[in-house]
DNA sequence: TTATTTATGCAATTGAGTTGCGAATATATA
DNA sequence: TATATATTCGCAACTCAATTGCATAAATAA
């Protein structure tokens, strides 16, 4: 794995570039990259959405974002809604995503982090769990007075 | 709390009728409740509309549930694509629900389950966690060989 | 530069869930 | 039992996230 230094967008995009499938580098992609750059918690699609539609269609964002979690770039997660989150992945390669880390989203500001802390799944008698999604909801840190 | 046999329909509504705050005792309201009595796993909502599209509409279907979890008969929950479910609920009332039990949704049959078994989390430094949501995706008992 | 492949924009569509409102039905009152 | 009145239901229309098909635009290969 390479490190990239949090600020560094061309480095971060040619990262990505380096390691995945991407087959053309694309204005779109590079505005995608730099939102999940800028940001250190999760982005709702809707949001991205929001930020983006001047400067490109909503289903390229959509095809964007599958392709990059193809590539084990980013992870999803459904939020207490049921809408569509992304979050930059840490270890993950386009085979196998291994971020089955809870996320934390806030009840009054709607923010969404991934969380480093493991939520330990007991075994199941008679059952195999491949997948855990584990969405905790509560005050975050500069919601919590 | 009563304890009901399982395959009593009559006590069963006649619990919910006692217990809860129904205003008016309908024919829709006891056909959502049989197919909870019957049912020993989760139901999710477009399988409810799917068995009782016949005889009653789809709106009143989503009121009646949404009440029935107001009332702390049911609980809900999102599956794997972020549908509704809906489950019995064992100990909650109209004022609190006690359910932060996993749910485990097969992978391959897609039928999902309450689980017993209790998953610990963790206390996240400067964060207040008020409701947590686990979605344990694998094969279940018959569907694992 | 040109040819070829892939990505994008746009418009239309899907499907779960919601809303407003008039009609039907359950319960209360006489 | 008949009537009043409050709640529930059905229907149609709507919302909104997400998807699809297809023509066009852009990136890379030749």
């Amino acid at each position: 794995m390479f490190i990239i230094p949090h600020n560094c967008l061309s480095l971060f995009l040619e990262h990505y570039y380096f390691i995945m499938g991407v087959l053309r580098k694309t204005k779109s992609v590079k505005l995608v990259l730099e939102e999940f750059e800028k940001e250190a918690t999760a982005i709702s699609v809707i949001i991205l959405i929001e930020r983006l539609h001047s400067m490109m269609n909503k289903t390229t964002i959509y095809r964007i974002l599958d392709k990059l979690e193809d590539d084990g770039f980013l992870h999803s997660f459904l939020g207490k809604n049921g809408h569509k989150w992304y979050a930059k992945c840490h270890g993950c390669s386009g085979s196998e995503h291994h971020d089955t880390h809870p996320h934390f989203q806030c009840s009054d500001c709607g923010k969404v982090d991934c969380l480093s802390t493991d939520v330990v799944i007991p075994t199941i008698p008679n059952r195999k769990v491949d997948v855990s999604q584990v969405l905790l909801q509560g005050k975050c840190e500069e919601c919590f007075i």
